[in-house]
RNA sequence: GCCGGUGUGGCGGAACGGCAGACGCGACGGACUCAAAAUCCGUUAACUUCACGGUUGUGUGGGUUCAAAUCCCACCACCGGCACCA
């Protein structure tokens, strides 16, 4: 019989509420857990099936740590500065501090209704002033340590929507959003020096427990690699520095190429011959966009920069230098030199100039063909390296670089730093005046928060500048240090901002001194674990924990990572197997769902309808299978019987304590509800089953669905709640079988399958079958060559036929 | 191109050296019902056999092993990330 789950479900969320079940204590004697999820965006869409996966599935771990009589920490916010509101608030003219307030309330309403067991008591929301304020102090403190600086540097400006977008938001350079042409525009932007700590953002990922994708896609983003920067020495007595991570292919060097933006070409343009060829070719690279560039891949260009040579420091001899586009001014040093016979793109590029290809690592294949595979070989044509393993020249090459004074050892790093400033309202104000006198001045510690100001159009300016530019009253101000008259910074600060430290916020959300008091602090970081989806990787990932080892290195924290553990779900996807989008139609909104089928039917779907850290495709039709499932757990009270643990049920019992205790570890919810399926299917069968059986089925099934089981405990005569209750422990002796199930195979083919008495030896089990009927059948006229036996398992009979 | 992931019934997925397809959906048959829904019971990889049974099956091709979805080698397809990073 179906159960009446609107009734049962609004009187436990309400019981909670008033009970305060989920507050976290503040009794810092107890052991703690810190469970964190990632907060949402509060969009207007409201939430969809695919926010709770994660939601769900910490909820389960939350819950289970309670019971196991941890204090839990498993908090909720709302990360809302940021564009779709902003532009939301442009077309409807409404305030986005209007809309923010109505997203995060139909959110919470939502969140609610699915009985999560979060401390709402904790509650944080980023463009909260009380929030913002510590998101200012950080900025300050950075920019105090030098970690933030102001440059000079090319934006992209769509020129239907005058604004300035992120790269994001540029697709094949036209705007995202109207289709427009995207130029390149200067515009001076504040940065933060996330390089600096590039290193440690490597090496301490040793120290933490992610998910090997995460942590390979952070170290890939991070790109550290090692290498040599060496000097070539040109004809007009100047220089030409280089960076490569194969020093040891020095002498195979046979031209150089710099940059469009090398400083060379201006410094030494009296001595350039060609200058205005190069000059030309200088400004229709700087035209080409990002995608003509990447399209233009296979077909390099460039130019000899004629009048200007350059010595190959190993070899001695003169090699020609050019200008090309296939450089990146922005890694390295701006130049390479070039190897032909070794890397694609200087072979692809030597071929169309006609530049010498030397080989000097031996390998298959014609002397002037390409070859990649420079590992293995052994170096030839390279006078002292001769004859040695790569690994041992670049050694010798290092030092003898070192000695000669013409390079030295060098390691380079893809990332770069982070553009923290959005031409935008609905961002955190940038706490800096700018005074002629001064320069960037900080605004005083006691005057933060700096609110925005409340204005009507929220639209750029005409000249790159935010909305906030045009209030006069905010932007006229007092140099703080020396009065005289001077202007606010009036950008604001990009989305990943208030996202950053809000962890920490958690800890002691209503602290007015610090953002966050030391002693909630000390007891409550780091996160223990950390669940999030795979997007969020390489930018708030890699952001926060960049501010946390600053706020780590000002004292402000104790651990070197915020997160301990981190773990990623899987995408929940359409019906038809295609990402869920408005657009495509195949939306399921989780409101439906549990006004249909109720929040534990919803919850238990959400984690049984696949592998959790893989996308699946949501089926509404299967969702049927959970709320089966629970109405059968809901007339299971029919077969109660007073009673402790049946003897002959006690396996049965251990064995589901052990799987569902492990599964929730590993994330194998799916398995962990299907356990628990075929354990109801057992009860239906006996149609029995005793109260203690029952207590620790339900025990086990609440973190999953909460409500249901929190009704049938105090039905079947509970005057306490399972949210009180300890989770259960299994005996490891008592999880094996008494009798086992020998296969008989016969050249690894199952025959037959015989029941014994479980640890017999190999001889037991051996008369045993022997002595068996089909066996014999199975074995008659034939010869047997081998036999196998693998104890408690099977008998593979070899024979010849 | 590089890094990571995934390929198993009609579908979502289990099993991760030892019974392939747990659990669930769907489908089919039956019970209950005037009927439907709900519920309950049974069947459900393919081919083959009256039946007992047999054969083939985990993306493809090889290999290791008494035994491979699982380990090794080579390849293919799809998904995600990065991409002229020297």
């Amino acid at each position: 019989m179906a159960y009446d789950f609107k009734e049962i479900e609004k009187k436990w969320q309400n019981i909670w509420e008033k009970e305060e079940t989920f507050k976290a204590k503040t009794d810092y004697s107890l052991p703690k857990y810190y469970v964190l999820v990632e907060f949402p965006y509060p969009s207007a869409n409201g939430l969809h099936v695919g926010h709770p996966r994660s939601y769900t599935a910490l909820d389960v771990v939350a819950r289970k740590r309670r019971l196991q009589g941890f204090n839990v920490l498993y908090p909720m916010g709302w990360d809302a500065f940021g564009l779709p509101t902003e532009n939301f608030a442009i077309k409807n003219k409404i305030h986005p501090e209007i809309i923010t307030k109505n997203n995060v309330a139909r959110f919470k309403k939502q969140l609610k209704s699915l009985g999560l067991s979060f401390d709402w008591s904790r509650e944080v929301l980023t463009t909260s002033k009380d929030y913002y304020k510590w998101t200012q102090w950080i900025f300050i403190q950075m920019f105090k340590k030098g970690l933030a600086y102001k440059k000079e540097m090319d934006v992209n400006w769509c020129t239907s929507c005058k604004c300035v977008l992120a790269n994001e938001e540029v697709v094949n350079s036209k705007c995202e959003r109207c289709g427009s042409d995207v130029v390149t525009k200067k515009k001076s932007q504040w940065i933060l020096k996330i390089t600096e700590y590039a290193d440690r953002l490597i090496d301490d990922l040793d120290f933490v427990e992610y998910i090997l994708p995460v942590k390979q896609q952070q170290k890939n983003w991070i790109g550290r690699s090692f290498g040599a920067e060496i000097e070539f020495k040109t004809n007009t007595n100047s220089s030409i520095l280089v960076y490569t991570t194969r020093p040891d292919t020095l002498f195979g060097v046979t031209y150089m190429a710099v940059a469009i933006d090398h400083p060379i070409l201006e410094k030494e343009k009296d001595k350039i011959e060609n200058l205005d060829e190069i000059l030309k070719y200088v400004e229709t690279s700087k035209k080409k966009s990002e995608f003509e560039r990447s399209q233009l891949q296979k077909d390099k260009t460039g130019i000899e920069i004629k009048g200007i040579v350059a010595k190959n420091p190993a070899t001695g001899e003169t090699i020609p230098v050019f200008v090309s586009d296939y450089i990146l001014s922005s890694y390295g040093t701006g130049a390479i030199m070039a190897v032909p016979a070794h890397d694609k793109r200087d072979f692809e590029f030597a071929k169309k100039f006609n530049i010498k290809i030397v080989k000097v690592v031996e390998s298959k294949g014609n002397d002037a063909e390409l070859n990649e595979d420079t590992l293995t070989g052994k170096l030839i044509n390279s006078d002292f390296l001769n004859g040695l393993d790569v690994q041992s020249a670049k050694e010798k090459i290092l030092n003898w670089l070192e000695e000669n004074k013409i390079g030295k050892r060098k390691k380079n790093f893809k990332l770069r730093d982070w553009i923290f400033a959005r031409q935008r309202y609905w961002g955190e104000p940038i706490p800096i005046i700018h005074c002629k006198n001064c320069g960037a001045v900080a605004v005083d510690e006691s005057e933060l928060p700096l609110t925005l100001p409340q204005i009507e159009n929220f639209e750029q300016t005409e000249d790159l500048e935010s909305p906030l530019a045009a209030v006069e009253e905010f932007v006229n101000v007092k140099c703080p240090k020396c009065g005289a008259d001077a202007k606010r910074e009036t950008d604001t600060m990009p989305q990943w901002a208030g996202s950053s430290w809000y962890y920490l916020r958690y800890c002691s959300p209503t602290c007015k001194t610090a953002l966050a008091d030391e002693k909630d602090l000390k007891y409550w970081m780091p996160v223990d674990w950390y669940n999030g989806g795979m997007e969020h990787t390489t930018l708030h990932l890699l952001y926060s924990r960049f501010w946390h080892k600053f706020l780590y290195d000002i004292g402000v924290v104790e651990d070197i990572e915020p997160y301990k553990k981190r773990t990623s779900h899987g995408m929940i996807l359409g019906q038809n197997g295609e990402k869920m989008s408005k657009s495509r139609g195949n939306v399921v909104n989780p409101d439906d769902v549990v006004l249909e089928y109720g929040a534990d039917t919803f919850r238990l779907y959400e984690l049984f309808m696949g592998d959790f850290e893989q996308a699946a495709p949501w089926d509404t039709a299967s969702i049927k299978g959970c709320k089966k499932f629970l109405n059968r757990v809901y007339d299971m009270k029919e077969f109660l019987k007073e009673g402790s643990i049946r003897k002959d049920f006690e396996v049965l019992i251990n064995k589901l304590i052990k799987k569902v205790s492990e599964d929730i570890e590993t994330m194998k919810f799916n398995t962990a509800i299907a356990a628990m399926m075929s354990f109801v299917n057992e009860i239906y069968n006996s149609k029995e089953i005793t109260k203690d059986e029952f207590k620790i089925f339900l025990t086990l099934l609440n973190p999953f669905a909460p409500h249901i089981t929190e009704e049938l405990f105090s039905l079947i005569g509970f005057k306490t709640q399972i949210a009180n209750e300890k989770w259960p422990t299994y005996d490891i002796e008592k999880c094996i079988d008494k009798t086992v199930e020998i296969v008989v195979q016969l050249n690894g083919k199952v025959k037959h399958k015989i029941l014994v008495a479980k640890d017999l030896s190999k001889e037991e089990i051996l008369d045993l079958i022997e002595k068996d009927e089909k066996t014999k059948d199975i074995l008659k006229d034939k010869q047997i060559l081998k036999t196998i036996v693998v104890l408690n398992k099977l008998v593979n009979f070899v024979v010849k036929n």
